[in-house]
DNA sequence: CGATACGTTGACGGAAATCAACCCCGGTGG
DNA sequence: CCACCGGGGTTGATTTCCGTCAACGTATCG
C-alpha cells in the first residue's frame, strides 16, 4: 500500500467500528481515487446550497456542519473527527441543506461521487455499510434533538464529552480518558444551543464535579461513571460492534 | 391491481415526491408483501430496543417517533403521516434507539426487512430511493435541532406546521391550506421542547396573529407568507421533486 | 508592546417551566 | 336524566434557567 493511499486507513478504522469489513473491502477502499487536500481552521469545505459532485473524508483534524439562522445565531449538528464522512449525504441529497466547515486545520481527502458509486456497485456490502453510516449519523442527531428538547445545559454538555470520548476512543484517539477537545467555549455553546457565558458556567460545575479538567486542547475525563450518570448517556445508539466501551 | 395491494398507493405516492418513479419500479412495489394491521390510539408500534425483522408502512393515521428521559420527560422526535416508513432505518440498525408509536388510531402495513433486501437487490434505483428517504429524514432532524437549539418557541412551532403542511401537501392531504392535525396541544409541546402550558399560550399569539386556525382536529393557514417568515421556514430541506410548494 | 481572541465574573432581564386552579365538553353509568 | 368523571384547554402567580450586556483578566502573536 503506497503512501499517498494510508489516508484511507483513518476511514477503514471507522468503518470497521460499526461493521466487520472483508479484506477484500478494506483493497477496494484502499484502491479509492483521493484528492487531498488541506485546509486551514474556520474555513467552509462545502457551504449551505452547494451541489457537490465529491464527498469529504476528514483524515485529520475536526470539522462541524452547521446553520445560521437569519438573526446570525448559529447552530452546530454535529463534530467529525478522522474517519468521518461528513457529507456522505450528498451522494443523494443533491444540494446541502446546511454547511460543513473546520474547527482547526485539517487534512481532507475528497472523493468523487461517481468514484463511490463505482465502488458500492461492485460492492454492495460496502454500500450498505455507508447507508449504516449515514443512519447512525441520524441516530446520533436523534440523541442531540432530545438534549435539546429536554435536558439542561449541564446534562448536554455532559452527554456531549461522552458521545465524542467513545467516538474517538473508536478509533484510537483516546489515552488514559482524555482526548484533544480543540474548540472554544463559544463553539461548545453553538452547538449545544446555550449561550456561550452559560457554557462557561457549567462548564465550571463539571470541574468542580471533578467530572472532566479541560485545560488548553486537552480535555480530561476524571470520572468516566460519574460524567455518564449526569449526561444520561447510553452508547447504544452509536451502534458500534466494538463494545469495549463501558 | 388488487384490492390488498392499494395500501401501497400511499408509498407510492410519498415516493414520487421524493423522486421520480419508473413503471416498473411502481409494479415492483405493488408486489411487495405487506402484513396489513389496525392499532389503536396512544400505543407502540416498536419500542426501544427491539430489534424488528419488518418495518412499518403507515397506510393512514398519524404515527410519531419518540424518546423518554430517565425524569420520565418525552422527547417526540418526528411525525409520521401516510406513506412513510418511520422505522427503515431498522433495515440496518438492528435495534431500536428509539420508540414508534400511533398518536391517533393507525392502519399500518409492515414490510419484512428480507422482502425490502430483494426489492432494493433487484432494482437498484429503489434502492437509492430508500436510502435518500432515510437522508431527508436525517435533514428534517437537523432542521429540529436548530429550531430547538436556536429559535424560541413561537418561530419553532411556526415551522413545524410549515413542515407538516408541505409534507402533507406532497401526498395530497390538503386542502384549501387546511389540514388534519389529531394531537394535543401536549404532544404538540413534548415535539418543540417545551411545555404544554407554554405551547397553549404561544398558539395563542399564532391565533391572534391571524396566522393559523385549529379547531378540533383541523388545522387551517390563513397566512401561508407569515408562517413561513415566523418560522423562518424554506422547504429545500425536505428535497422535494415536486415543487408546486411555495 | 498593543492587538486580538478567549476565558471569567457580575448584574440584570426575559423566555419559559412549574404549580395550581378553573372551565369546557364528551363520555358513562347509576 | 343527570351526576360524575377525566382529559384537554386556558389562565394567573411564581420560580428557574439561561440570555444579554458589560467589564475585566489572561495568553498568544506579529
Amino acid at each position: 500500500m503506497e503512501g499517498i493511499h494510508h489516508h484511507t486507513a483513518a476511514l477503514i478504522r471507522k468503518l470497521e467500528s460499526i461493521a466487520p469489513l472483508a479484506p477484500e473491502e478494506k483493497a477496494a477502499l484502499l484502491r479509492l481515487p483521493l484528492r487531498l487536500k488541506s485546509v486551514p481552521a474556520h474555513q467552509d469545505i462545502v457551504s449551505e446550497g452547494d451541489r457537490p459532485c465529491e464527498s469529504c473524508l476528514v483524515v485529520n483534524g475536526l470539522a462541524c456542519r452547521y446553520i445560521l439562522t437569519e438573526e446570525g445565531k448559529r447552530q452546530i449538528l454535529s463534530f467529525h473527527i478522522s474517519g468521518d464522512i461528513p457529507d456522505l449525504q450528498s451522494l443523494h441529497l443533491t444540494t446541502m441543506d446546511h454547511s460543513l466547515g473546520t474547527l482547526v486545520p485539517c487534512q481532507l481527502a475528497f472523493i468523487r461521487h461517481e468514484d463511490l458509486h463505482a465502488l458500492m456497485r461492485s460492492h454492495p456490502r460496502l454500500g450498505e455499510l455507508f447507508w449504516r453510516d449515514t443512519l447512525i449519523d441520524a441516530a446520533v442527531f436523534r440523541q442531540w434533538i432530545v438534549g435539546l428538547g429536554r435536558r439542561e445545559a449541564h446534562s448536554r454538555i455532559a452527554h456531549l464529552l461522552c458521545e465524542l470520548l467513545v467516538r474517538l476512543r473508536a478509533v484510537e484517539l483516546v489515552e488514559d480518558h482524555a482526548f484533544t477537545l480543540p474548540i472554544t467555549q463559544g463553539e461548545l455553546a453553538d452547538a449545544l444551543g446555550i449561550s456561550a457565558v452559560h457554557a462557561n458556567r457549567v462548564l465550571q460545575d463539571l470541574r468542580a464535579e471533578n467530572l472532566i479538567t479541560w485545560r488548553g486542547d486537552t480535555l480530561k475525563v476524571l470520572d468516566w461513571q460519574g460524567l455518564q450518570r449526569a449526561g444520561e448517556f447510553d452508547p447504544t445508539y452509536l451502534h458500534l460492534v466494538k463494545k469495549e466501551a463501558l
